[in-house]
DNA sequence: TAGAGTTATGGTAGCGCTAACGGTATGCAA
DNA sequence: TTGCATACCGTTAGCGCTACCATAACTCTA
């Protein structure tokens, strides 16, 4: 067991480095946070008592007399897939050379503990709120408007904004897919996706989904869906279930990249022509996809560059917008890859 | 744009609600605390007041009066690739109900980061600290034992460490991998890994590997590294690059199941013996491998519940080890899948 | 009816820090 | 000399909450 050799009484306060340095708490206050005047032999004093007391500051003292908290409020559905990480790289990214510090409150895609890890978090007073998506509960969206802080809501631009938006069009990325699909040629498409009645981006996918296929006078063919597991494996699961009990599908739209790709090496093992008799597509445009047999189609999320843009609001570094909300509509990108037949 | 009907003037505080309910502060605190007796009748009254004004706590005050901070300062290299979201979800799991909150910090596998990162964790005054390796600047080692509050170090067990441990052997890893190449007639053995200068837990597994093979009369034929970039994808490049160097190679040992999985990808696409002519082997246990062509031999890092055990040592839910640390050590299972010959 | 216990509420004194302002010393122009 | 910057440092008064103790109003006993 390893131990100090002076054992820490008691916390250590300002007034211990002030007396151990032969200045005011206020200077020492003024030295710590480069604030103010003070001549450089008091700083250099002050400093080494610091460090050879081991000082560390009490930001909660320091946030409550100051009303100023450098937190920023994270709060996303799941830490489970690579979606939200990511997000959580970009912001991380952005506010690293601000002084704000990112606190993440995970809620399981169930709007009760959005509500209640909202609240633990804005007990804390951050100086800004992310949060994924759009829809909330009542309490949870009069916290927001009552909070008096900027609040940015990622990932998702259809529907009302409580104050600034950064995400992409959910809905418009399914019409666009299915505006592919029918380019292409495709006549009999299925649907696989997750069985979360609150994931409602990929249910605003499958909306736009359905709306383009019917302008083509097409309706979806069939449906499955999935929960837990390892979605690369529930891909393929899926995907021979959906081939067994529709045969004639000629399309595969899956509401991720990883059942996708599960999907793509399942056909490709059993053979089937991709994309000549079957096509394929996924969403989000993760990094995995590169380095499958194929190309999988699929319309990239944005994600690093959502929460980069979230937390320059958030850190006030955009211009314009510091009043009022801003709404910044990111465009998807479609990836046709090698699963989509060329027309 | 979406206005609130009643500009929040100023955030509201205790004596609003007091004032709101005719009870005293003190009273309305004992109320949001569930703390004290309290009439079930002024319960009731306190309550509807701070609901309809939309009272939020300030915690910052309450822990400076307190003296108590539920914060748990989690320190992580990365959130790049699932194995430290994963031990995320293990602590969140433990923490949801428990009151603690976990905070993130991410130090980018940088020491300097760290103990910046830690420096402005220990700030908030957290009630514990879980961070990742055992390896510390001096200055963050002395912070971590001035602290004065529960330390976790996960992850990895070889090596002193300040106060409790949660991890696996990373050299004894390797080592079992080594015993398991040989065992199963491997002579020829390569290794493809990250250039991290600080991942210690990949050079302690290469560390047990050499070991391992020493024993057996063996020297490691190759080796190969990357940085940055799709894992998968690097997997398959480092994967022809060390067959087209060193083309009598039989096995090949990737520092992680990523990089592994697109190894085995492009063996299988090459129409590679695998594991009759080259074996194969990664590590980590990712669900991701459950759906490829063929299962990769790997060792299971036990994340989710090294995740688990820490929260539960800050929590103060495990018996025993109050004071001093406690050190677990957890043996991952070795997996041989079907990528390495059967002896 | 005094005395002692119980339950419900309020008053007071900080927690450790910083904003705001005040004071002193020094320099330099008028 | 006065006036007025400027540089440096200290004093005072909270920030919004909770620990701790005091108090009041009621029991219930002997």
């Amino acid at each position: 067991m390893s131990n100090t050799p002076v054992a820490p009484r008691r916390t250590l306060t300002l007034r211990d480095v002030s007396e151990a340095s032969g200045v005011s708490e206020m200077t020492v206050s003024r030295v710590l946070r480069n604030r103010g005047d003070v001549s450089e032999a008091t700083r250099e004093r002050v400093l080494e008592a610091a460090r050879s007391l081991g000082y560390v500051p009490n930001k909660i003292a320091g946030a409550l007399a100051s009303q100023r908290v450098n937190l920023v409020a994270v709060i996303i559905p799941s830490l489970s897939n690579m979606v939200y990480p990511e997000v959580m790289t970009g912001i991380s990214n952005v506010l690293e050379d601000t002084g704000l510090q990112p606190v993440v409150g995970v809620t399981h895609y169930v709007p009760d503990r959005e509500e209640a890890v909202l609240y633990e978090m804005l007990s804390w007073r951050p100086s800004g709120v992310i949060l994924a998506g759009l829809e909330h509960t009542d309490a949870a969206r009069a916290m927001l408007e009552n909070a008096g802080i900027p609040i940015v809501e990622v990932m998702d631009i259809d529907g009302p904004a409580v104050d600034s938006v950064v995400g992409i069009s959910h809905r418009r990325a399914g019409l666009e897919m299915a505006g592919a699909i029918v380019r292409a040629g495709y006549k009999r498409i299925g649907f696989l996706g997750t069985m979360m009645p609150h994931d409602h981006r990929a249910r605003k996918r499958l909306d736009g989904l359905e709306e383009g296929l019917a302008q083509a006078g097409i309706q979806l063919a069939d449906r499955e869906y999935y929960s837990g597991g390892s979605a690369l494996l529930k891909g393929r699961e899926m995907t021979q279930a959906i081939l067994a009990r529709t045969p004639d599908i000629d399309f595969l739209y899956y509401s991720n990249d990883m059942i996708g790709a599960g999907g793509l090496l399942y056909c490709l093992e059993q053979g089937i022509d991709v994309p000549g008799k079957l096509g394929l597509a996924g969403f989000n445009g993760v990094e995995l996809l590169e380095g499958l047999p194929r190309r999988l189609a699929t319309m990239d999320a944005c994600r690093l560059e959502i929460g980069r843009i979230a937390a320059e609001i958030i850190a006030g570094k955009r211009s314009g917008g510091i009043v009022g909300g801003e709404v910044v509509e990111l465009t998807p990108k479609l990836q046709l890859g090698d699963t989509i037949r060329k027309p």
